[in-house]
RNA sequence: GGAGGGAUGGCGGAGCGGCCAAUCGCACCAGACUGUAAAUCUGGCGCCCGGAAGGGCUUCGUAGGUUCGAAUCCUACUCCCUCCA
């Protein structure tokens, strides 16, 4: 297959941590056949941010060279729950957890991943009939030390911290994904690279060709410190909404600008270098952040939500004003008294509307403005001067009217409207 | 089979008879500041009454008990972990 030298050049350099035998892999490139990719996920925790995405953008740049995807769910894996990383033990999930989860995985990954050049598959389809022949089969071969030879399984021995068996069992299982699907590479993050070795290390035990092992670094976080990752909270999510992940990209330190690019859009390189010698020479970093921002957005929704996840940031945040689509508190009139809202007079034809205090408006509409469900906490936010009405600070009564909007912290608003129908 | 350690607020982790609604860190909320929802600083962070001072109620695996008083002591139970075999 005919690689130009610049589609080469992005596949093998740009946002990769390590290609295990990189010239092999090169080799195939050059094959006629398509590659299968694999790319395995556990449906534990279905949510995708883009630290996944740097991935996910490589398995897509090679679709589009022509190559498919086989992506396994690991329905089994996520019973044991992979040791890499934190050894914390996991809660077993139900059948429809597993189900459920994957669904909500999948919608994500085909945000970025192409779903016509996608083949998918559960392990529960081998491992479903997999009997103790078969198991004794696949660890056969394999040693505890070769299993200590992983570093955090290493470290937990050494430590006299407790190891599952099943926990061995996990890379094997992933390994032995590798030979069903007869994966030509697998991918995964610099974190995977045991698993991942040993899927080569098994293919070649039952006559394959190993799989080439492609790694891709692990993306810093908001916090531009630790990894990206939900549990940290440093996170921008591929379901994020558009102002969510506008507003999150805009707070990274603006020395991540530059990385962020390079791993996670489709610009070209020399684009890039050209924004990094003018923030070098003095350019300001917000403009450039904004374009990041917008070009995140715009990848897993749209261009126009990315333009107005803009509009929107810049009107909250920059100018401090109220959302055009602020949720809405509709009273009526007649009612004299809507939730903790009373009409109180009418001067000049604009009503006045009077909550009975400020601390009772909030914890009447806790759930409108996202509160908690408790009059202490609206106390603390009043005492804190949080609340503000149509730009004034609010006192201990709300003196409201006919489209006033309540402003609570930085972000919450609710809009008050007449119901005329 | 034997010996020992432990279960505390969303998480981690102090406390080991009154000064504990419970140190501290993280997360979270608010304020100040900022190009920024970052960083930093300040304050807050069980529920309820009160303008406030303050008061009340429910919390420290579960169930009982000792005591004027228990997260802290005792008993039983449940769960987790470590070491030896």
């Amino acid at each position: 297959m005919a690689i130009s030298q610049e589609d080469l050049r992005t596949v093998m350099d740009r946002g990769v941590a390590e290609i295990i035998d990189r010239n092999e892999f090169r080799k195939l490139l050059d094959r006629d056949k398509p590659l299968r990719l694999k790319m395995g996920f556990d449906p534990s925790s279905p949510d995708i941010h883009l630290g996944h995405t740097v991935g996910l953008r490589k398995l897509r740049q090679l679709q589009e060279l022509g190559h498919k995807v086989m992506l396994i769910v690991g329905d089994w894996t996520a019973q044991i729950g992979d040791p890499s990383g934190v050894s914390a033990t996991r809660p077993v999930l139900t059948h429809e957890q597993v189900q459920e989860n994957a669904q909500t995985y999948m919608t994500q990954f085909f945000k970025v991943v192409d779903r016509d050049r996608t083949e998918v598959f559960w392990q529960s389809e081998w491992f479903g009939k997999f009997d103790l022949a078969d198991v004794v089969r696949l660890t056969g071969p394999f040693t505890v030390a070769q299993m200590l030879a992983r570093e955090d399984f290493r470290r937990r021995w050494d430590a006299n911290r407790p190891i599952a068996i099943t926990e061995l069992l996990y890379p094997l299982l992933q390994a032995y994904d590798s030979v069903v699907v007869e994966s030509d590479v697998e991918f995964g993050g610099t974190d995977q690279k045991f698993n991942l070795l040993m899927g080569r290390e098994l293919q070649e035990m039952r006559g394959q060709r190993p799989q080439q092992c492609f790694m891709v670094p692990i993306l810093v976080g908001t916090d531009g410190v630790q990894k990206m990752s939900k549990s940290l909270g440093n996170y921008i999510g591929v379901d994020d909404a558009p102002e969510e992940q506008y507003g999150k990209a805009l707070s990274l330190p603006d020395d991540l600008i530059i990385p962020y690019f390079n791993l996670l859009s489709d610009l070209p390189t020399a684009e890039i270098d050209d924004m990094s010698s003018a923030m070098e020479g003095g350019a300001n970093p917000m403009e450039f952040k904004k374009r990041l921002a917008r070009e995140i957005v715009a990848t897993f929704w749209s261009e126009e939500d990315a333009a107005a996840a803009q509009a929107h940031f810049e009107q909250t945040v920059q100018r401090g004003e109220a959302p055009d689509e602020a949720p809405t508190l509709w009273f009526a009139r007649s009612d004299g008294v809507s939730g903790a809202v009373a009409v109180s007079s009418e001067q000049g034809g604009a009503k006045t509307l009077v909550s009975l205090s400020t601390v009772e408006f909030l914890y009447h509409h806790h759930a409108e403005l996202g509160l908690s469900q408790s009059r202490t906490a609206a106390k603390r936010l009043v005492s804190q001067g949080a609340v503000e009405v149509d730009g004034q600070p609010a006192g201990d009564t709300l003196s409201l009217r006919d489209g006033s909007v309540v402003r609570v912290g930085k972000r919450r608003y609710l809009r008050l409207l007449e119901d005329r129908s």
